[in-house]
DNA sequence: TGCGTATGTAAAGTATGTTTTACATTGCGG
DNA sequence: CCGCAATGTAAAACATACTTTACATACGCA
């Protein structure tokens, strides 16, 4: 699964640690999503999406071949 | 989260089983999803909104107080 | 040079999501 | 009444998501 976290939150100005704080998860669990090492739950992508202002299609993009 | 699986499946007029062979997972889970055991993971949220042509915001509501 | 901030990573542990097997209950059509 | 389809549930096993602690690297700046 893609996502535009890295990008969304350079964009806010924000560090992984920033990001991690508002979304109540680790700084290593905001590097992971960025990195691609596994995606969120369902609820952590909600959290994502919202404090972006998105919808979660927005912030993720299912691979082609993916369920 | 809240979800609207149930009711969507039945305006298909399928049965659990049905829905699990489409979304490729077992009844189980279907079950467990539409009795609100858990949270589909974000793939599987994503082939659910998708086989009924929803976004996954039209299927799932997080709770007030979640993530 | 040396310090602080940001990022990457690893290992161990806990929590959550999913499968398989198996069985119970309900309701409907014959 | 009987049989069958649909649904609910449970336990064990396994996969994925997430935390904590800890350390390494890189960069900018006093």
């Amino acid at each position: 699964m893609r996502n535009r976290i890295h990008e969304l939150r350079r964009q806010g100005g924000w560090s992984q640690a920033d990001l991690a704080t508002r979304l109540k998860v680790s700084r290593q669990t905001v590097n992971a999503l960025e990195r691609g090492r596994y995606d969120p739950s369902l609820p952590l992508a909600f959290a994502i999406a919202r404090l972006f202002g998105l919808t979660i299609e927005e912030v993720f993009q299912p691979e082609e071949d993916e369920a």
